[in-house]
DNA sequence: GTAGCATTCAAACGGCCGTTTCAGACCCCT
DNA sequence: AGGGGTCTGAAACGGCCGTTTGAATGCTAC
């Protein structure tokens, strides 16, 4: 992280994301972000335009991967034969697991989706939600098919409850901690392995 | 809201929560918050000593309440008999649910709570969890006699989906947009409905 | 090698931040 | 009427904010 071979702009991104996460939007000053990316306070201005835009691409950079990867998982389940409830929350859910372990500041960016969905900006929500919104159609035809009987409304408030649960656990907002021995990705894919269970008993719900 | 027979305190706790909710608690400066409260800017640092304490006080307020009507309305579901999931789900949410709708400003409350949560704050972790541990411990252990071939692990992870899946609904995070002739009163309460049977199937996973 | 462009740099801009100060207003008690 | 609290008021404190400036630097192409 922010080692010199990075470019000024991946060094910025980086640096911002960690502060965003930790400090939220807000609380984490320009300042902050240039120091710890080792770069002049100016370069943000330079190559970002303003601080907000900034934000955006601190999003961008990451939500086309996370979303590439849910549709490919989602492809894949869906060319074998008796895919379950529980390979489709897979597919949905192991991409934003798979993000938050990787080594190079994901589980920093998780925590940041969090705090968008704290802010209840309504530009950043219409980002999201550009972004967000065809994948999610998609899944909710997928799941749909695999539980006919159920009404299509019912269907994506119980969508949206499991992707407020997946934030809550990813971000790991919980009240359980972390046991001492147990590695930090270790917990994510505990916590993941709950929600999954949890998550489809749910969405069966008569 | 704010007008004059409130005392200055109560004004300033006021302004204070809806302006948390609404821009953060970095966000939101001390002289927007006594403007909004009519209060002069030096009102908060006489009555509250600093804008952190004045956080504090913002969830003490509520908090107790809120952690009263959840036992109050557990003991009520206990003294019956063949108390279901369900039965415990609502005295654990409805509460939430309650303050969310009262008039006086707990639907910036709820707001609040879900920022704590994305803060990640140490100080205020300590202090949530001082003020809800004894609550989830009992609410643990009537959900516990009523699903005792669940590993009480596993409990601890589910209730804690539940208690994610509740701030994220009360919060109104979700990309379920509110129906134009739908109140926001009558949108959470569907959230809720569905959150009731989406939860108890949940716990009840095998 | 030098023109032209992209990038970095230190410094400064006006403005808002949380907090403090201290003078005045108010009120209750004798 | 006057003294002693509690509270409010306007103003100021140093400090940090996001952004802009203009000069210095590096690099590429001729």
């Amino acid at each position: 992280m922010n080692t010199q071979h990075f470019s000024t702009k991946e060094r910025i991104l980086g640096a911002a994301e960690q502060l965003f996460a930790r400090h939220g939007f807000a609380g984490a000053s320009l300042r902050q972000v240039t120091a710890a990316a080792n770069v002049n306070l100016a370069a943000v201005n330079y190559h970002f335009g303003s601080k907000e835009n900034l934000i955006n691409e601190v999003f961008r950079r990451r939500l086309d991967d996370l979303n590439a990867h849910r549709l490919d998982e989602l492809d894949r389940a869906l060319q074998g034969e008796n895919t379950t409830l529980e390979d489709l929350l897979v597919a949905f859910i192991r991409p934003a697991l798979d993000l938050s372990l990787d080594r190079s500041g994901g589980g920093a960016f998780v925590r940041v989706l969090a705090r968008a969905y704290a802010e209840h900006n309504d530009a950043l929500r219409k980002f999201l939600s550009d972004n967000y919104g065809h994948v999610m159609k998609r899944f909710h035809g997928a799941f749909s098919e695999r539980l006919p009987t159920l009404d299509k409304e019912e269907l994506y408030w119980r969508l949206d409850i499991v992707a407020g649960a997946l934030t809550y656990a990813m971000a790991d907002f919980g009240v359980i901690k972390r046991k001492s021995g147990v590695s930090e990705q270790a917990h994510r894919e505990r916590a993941v392995e709950h929600l999954i269970r949890f998550a489809a008993a749910g969405l069966r719900a008569s």
